[in-house]
Parts: structure tokens; C-alpha cells; sequence
DNA sequence: CGAGATGTTGACTTACTTCAATCGAGGTGG
DNA sequence: CCACCTCGATTGAAGTAAGTCAACATCTCG
């Protein structure tokens, strides 16, 4: 089911991997830099930040990039790829607690206690960037701007949760995949792609698993929305036909 | 409806108030240090922490800290009383996203954005020390372990909602209420109260919002757990007669 | 091409909501 | 002191959204 789970080989700084993708790394000449780390650092914190992340690593889609348990050293930076992060909770049950594509920082909730707190699962082949803590921590107390980043992610991720329980809490089926999908297109579209067109990386019973439905009611609400002209649907592929209308849905929600 | 909600008087630390409560605002000589703070600082660090903390303030029942939107200054460490954090989203909706008591901070989820993204309102009489995030901040700086606890912190607001969201995608409302249960008797015992006895602080409303329950679903449930002689109630007052039937329930939901 | 995974749809069941009536505790004023 | 009121909690009956079970369609990949 996991054909790579652990043994996954890092990619050291000062011997890159061989052939088209080998580049240094470097943060300072990364296009993702808006994303990952604070604006307006001088050319010596730049290139102090370089020095902190020191390795990539990739992962296949279906590895893991961590596991609930896994001592915690790293906190990672997608930089290509797509995860979900779920819990396995006893009795084999699991849920999905959120997706991430590339920008976004993984591991946040495994500071507390040493250890990560949750599954990183690659939806599709992925690579990401290794941001040993402790280095990471010593350099947020020399530059003021690194911390006030580092304080900001972490509670942006508080207020992103904030806005799950919301609709965990008090939304129909509908509205939760309305929901679902327009910020799926907001983040997609502040990395370039479409605002209005996706394709999903995940599947029903995963989507479902995140908002709290079962697969079917999920497709379901997938089907109503698309008889009502909102979107489209072919499997995967979503296109969004009246975003202002599924934003009314998520604005006002019919209960709670 | 809110009878004190903003211009509630500041007590400036070099100017304690007449009375019975006229002591130094020191955390070094706080009860409840090891809750908000790390152990194991020097007196030096310790004193310095005690020049972080300026100010207390009282919140009258019924009364907020800080509103959504409130632009973000401080955290606030609860010495006495109980709070609620609300979301109050479009359209009249109110949603409670947690109950707060002694020793547990308020406010993280501000620091992004730079104003406060809920309501915290007390539910009964209460006081916090206030701390001014910009000098935590330089302390944190300067002292690693409190960087590393106010980390801590934050990953563990995360952590606690990655609960909820559990707790709301896949629990029945009896499994939900057993949960609700055992996580307010464990958080006072480790205050000190009793492990099986507890008073709620909150009405069956908010309890059914913080759920995702209406409050007769809400009173049901507590009504069920009676029935089934798990716990006893009588209107706010819960005694716990089976925690590990409770704890059984949670930890083996009968769905997802 | 065929097998297995993934997605859709229908019929039925269930858990929660909704609406409404009742009860009891706490507070106020005659 | 008690009648009265209000608010929160409880309980019942009816309605509904989502879950469950199952059949079928469609895509993917070896």
C-alpha cells in the first residue's frame, strides 16, 4: 500500500543529484521564496537562511513524508507536490486534517512533544525542503524578521483551523465542498494557475474525510452543485462557473 | 448585552490597586508559573519576564478581552476565571472554537494579521496578565527557552484543534460529549480540582456550538450518559462516574 | 483487454435538527 | 414571604440531511 515509507534518500547541499534538476539550493534564488520566507531580508540573512536549509528530499506519490509518531527535527517546505496530513485515530479510522501544495510548510504540529503529530501522505510526487528546527530557531533569535515570520505561519495555521471547525461545526454538505473548492482555487491561483479551473489531487472518500462526509454524500454534493450550473465536474477535473455564488453559499450558510 | 466591553481600566503594575489584591505583578511569585511559563529560567531571565508582564486587567462576566477585528497588541495569560473563544461569522452566526481557563493563553491566533481573529469573552468574573507581544518577542530573542515555549505553545493550539476537527468530523453527539467531558476534568485536575466533579462554566448552547451540536441534541447526550449511569447531572453540576467507559467511548467512536 | 480502483446513483435507515410544550432555578417587586 | 417572570434545561414528536448498503458506470494501469 506504502511502497516507499521510510527509507527515502536525502539529497545533500554540496553534492546535488545529477542530470536537470541539479541545482543548488538556495532559497535566495528560489521561486518560492515569497511564499516560504519573510520579504525584505538583507543579502547576509539571505544567504544565512541558505545555509539552514540544507537538503531536499523527495517523496513518491503515496510515501510519507513523516508518520504520526516519528521523532520531530524538521519542520518541511513543499516545493513541489501535493499532501494531505491525516490522523490515525485507534480502531483504524483516519481523517484528513488538511492538504498543502507547494509554499506551504509541513510539521508545525509536531514542535510540541518531539514528535510529529500527524501523517504527511504525498498525493503526487512531490520534493520538499528540509528546515532542521533547532537551526531554524537559532537563527529566528538573530533575525527579528525570520521569527516574526515563524510566529505568523504558526498562527496562521491556528486560524486556518479556526476556519475547519467552522465548517465542520455548522455547514451542509454543499456548502462544504463549495467551501472546499474555493480555497482550493484561491491558493492554486496565488501560485500562478487558473482561478477558476483545478484538478484534484485527491479523491472523494479523501475530500469527504477532510469535511466530515462520507464519499458518497460528498460526490453528491459534487453533482448537486454541478445540476445547479455552479460548476463542472469530470471526475477530477473541476471548473468553477459562478464563484460569486459559491462564495453566497459559503457566506451564508443555511443553519448555525 | 455587554455591559463592559472595551474601556475596561488597566492596573499598572508600579501602582497596584487598594485592597485585598494589591500584590506585585510578578510571575516569578505566580501560582500558576509552570503553567504559562518555562521552567528552569535563571532569576535573571525570570525577572526579566516579570518586566514582559506590565499589566493586569479584569473582565467581568459576560464581558471580552478583545473582539474580532481588535487590532492585536498583546497574549493574555488567564490568572483566574473561564473564557470562550467565538468566531462570529456572516449573517448573526456565532461559533465556539474553545473554552480557556487558568493559565492557558489567549490571543494566538492574532499574531497573523495583526488584529484578533475571535472574540474572547469571560464566562465568569476573571483576570489575565496582559503581555505585550513585541517585548515577548525580543525576550524570546534573547532567551531560547522561552522561544522555544512560546513555539511550544502555539504548536499545541494546533495540535488541540486538530482534536476538535476529529471530534467534529466523526463523533456522535454522545461520543462528543464524553470527550467535551473528560478533556475539561483533566484540564482541572491538572489545577487541582476534582478529576469526577466539575461545574460547567457554560450553557448548553455553547457547549452544543463548540461541538457542533444544537443544545437539545447537547442536553440529550448529557441526559443518554446519565441514563446509561456513566455520569450524573444536574443542570451545570457533572459528576463523572465512569471515566474509563467514558474514555472508551472516545477512543473507539462507532463511525469513520 | 481485463481487473481493480474510483466515482456515481438509488433505496432505505438513522441521527440530528426543528418546533413546541413543560419544568425548574434564580431574581424582582408587591 | 410568595406571586410572578425570565432564562436555561429537559423532553416529546415530526421532519430532514446525511449515512449505509448496494448496484452500476467509468477510468486507470498492468
Amino acid at each position: 500500500m506504502d511502497p516507499d515509507a521510510k527509507p527515502i534518500p536525502i539529497q545533500p547541499v554540496d553534492r546535488p543529484a545529477a542530470g536537470v534538476d541539479a541545482i543548488r539550493i538556495a532559497c535566495s534564488s528560489c521561486s518560492l521564496r515569497d511564499l516560504c520566507m519573510p520579504v525584505g531580508l538583507t543579502d547576509e540573512e539571505m544567504h544565512r537562511i541558505d545555509s539552514v536549509v540544507t537538503a531536499r528530499r523527495k517523496v513518491k506519490r503515496g510515501g510519507s513524508l513523516f508518520r504520526q509518531g516519528d521523532r520531530f527535527e524538521s519542520l518541511y517546505a513543499i516545493r513541489t507536490g501535493f499532501f494531505k496530513t491525516c490522523l490515525s485515530a485507534p480502531g483504524g479510522r483516519n481523517h484528513v486534517t488538511g492538504f498543502q501544495m507547494a509554499g506551504e510548510l509541513l510539521g508545525l504540529d509536531g514542535i510540541v512533544g518531539e514528535q510529529h503529530g500527524c501523517d504527511a501522505v504525498a498525493l503526487e510526487d512531490a520534493e520538499v525542503c528540509v528546515m532542521p528546527f533547532d537551526q531554524l530557531g537559532d537563527f529566528a533569535r538573530e533575525v527579528e524578521a525570520l521569527q516574526r515570520h515563524l510566529h505568523r505561519v504558526l498562527s496562521r495555521e491556528i486560524v486556518r483551523e479556526h476556519g475547519v471547525m467552522l465548517l465542520l461545526g455548522g455547514m451542509r454538505a454543499e456548502e462544504r465542498v463549495a467551501a472546499f473548492l474555493l480555497n482550493l482555487a484561491q491558493r492554486l491561483h496565488a501560485r500562478g494557475f487558473s482561478r477558476t479551473e483545478l484538478v484534484l489531487r485527491m479523491s472523494r472518500e479523501e475530500i469527504g474525510s477532510y469535511l466530515g462526509l462520507k464519499l458518497e454524500t460528498t460526490s453528491r454534493a459534487f453533482s448537486k452543485l454541478a445540476e445547479e450550473g455552479l460548476i463542472e465536474v469530470r471526475l477530477r477535473h473541476v471548473r468553477i462557473l459562478q464563484p460569486e455564488a459559491l462564495q453566497r453559499m459559503v457566506d451564508h450558510p443555511s443553519w448555525r
